[in-house]
DNA sequence: TGTACATCAGTGAACGCGCGTTCACTGATGTAC
DNA sequence: TGTACATCAGTGAACGCGCGTTCACTGATGTAC
């Protein structure tokens, strides 16, 4: 909050903005949760933003660079709801069964946001390919973990409490991620994008039951 | 190949083309495949297609519905391909082995489609929202069927074969599907994109492994 | 068989739009002396 | 404390592009008589 408007006579907006850089990414989010990454249009988030369209070239190198910073954030939101989902898991009677519980609120929260969030979970996936994918501490939650590390953590909770034999551990993230990435993907975009409510949630039970077993 | 070609001097193509509507789904096709849906623009399938870019208009609404005339004939590359798959998997010693190693045949010619065919991949699940789903028997493959009903068709031969628990037949497509479509998507587009060959068989291995388990 | 004419399938020019990016600029800030 | 000046963070106009779509048109076809 700049404070250096005397001469002017209204509480007109200062000509240096102080955190345009920032303001250009919550922008971005915004036009990301409503449009997905397509929305991520550099004249439209300094427009959202409420300032010229180029004075974005001083905090971005071009339009790439915005849409990454924004699906890190998208990315963030994720890794936010799975870690809150997580805290509110209930406990079972054992440790086990509390990391069985845990884990599935891992899943659940992951095809909740995707299809509550539909923009972002799309933007968080967007990542541009004129870099590489997102850095370790790019796109983490609360826990400096982002949802895939997130993953990979509880899954060796699952083993420590012995809910999951260590000898399935390996390679066991990408069979979870597959599932419920592709279940929330086929939702969002695909050919189970018009299903009503009831029927998703008993899809997801169904779906959330097999890696279960099969882990 | 129409022939009135009397008075003009040369060869040069006839002013009535014959099949414009299908040499632009053929044009549009070959774009996807390329760049994916957002290479399916009106006026670069009718420059594909040799024609004034507003001839398309009198074959089509407009750009969506070449759009969606394009994803179905990537769906049905990509039925073709799992039919192909799943008639040269290699036969078990009794009916049951043979059904599990058609299904997993399924499953995997799904993977290989996605990653030596993104484009087609992507386009296939691009139908635009402007009407609904492709409908029966639109993005089908020799047998008449498309991805899902293949799934399905062979989903119920592994029941038959006893393969299969006929109380875990509920809902098991959504499941095998998930995970095929989740793994696929996470490579092309997502996180898993800079693996390597080697590394992406180990995955599919371990992935495939674990949705036969868990079925 | 010949001709008039409706219909169909193309063409070419134009409209209006929004995009990313670049240019030359100006207002505000902060630092050296 | 005051002033000169480099630097930084914005502005506004413009460029060139490709897009979907519409318009008025023309060439070719096929059918009725």
């Amino acid at each position: 909050m700049p404070t250096h408007a005397d001469a002017a006579p209204a509480p007109s907006r200062p000509y240096h903005h102080g955190h345009l850089r920032d303001a250009l990414i919550d922008a971005g989010v915004e036009l990301a949760r409503a449009g997905g990454p397509e929305a991520v249009v550099l004249r439209s988030v300094s427009r959202a933003a409420g300032v010229s369209h180029n004075a974005a070239y001083r905090h971005f190198a071009d339009r790439d660079d915005i849409l990454r910073a924004v699906c890190a954030r998208c990315m963030t939101e994720l890794a936010l709801l799975m870690e809150a989902r997580v805290a509110a898991a209930p406990a079972g009677d054992d440790p086990a069964s509390t990391s069985i519980s845990r884990m599935d609120a891992l899943g659940r929260a992951y095809v909740e946001f995707a299809l509550t969030e539909p923009g972002w979970f799309r933007t968080a996936f967007a990542v541009p390919r004129s870099a590489g994918w997102l850095e370790d501490g790019e796109g983490v939650g609360a826990s400096g973990l982002g949802p895939y590390e997130l993953l990979g953590a509880h899954l060796d909770e699952l083993v420590e409490t012995g809910a999951l034999p260590a000898e399935r551990r390996t390679g066991a993230e990408y069979s979870a991620w597959s599932v419920v990435h592709g279940l929330a993907t086929l939702q969002i975009d695909g050919p189970l994008r018009d299903l009503d409510d009831d029927r998703r949630d008993e899809i997801l039970q169904t779906v959330l039951a097999m890696v279960a077993r099969g882990l």
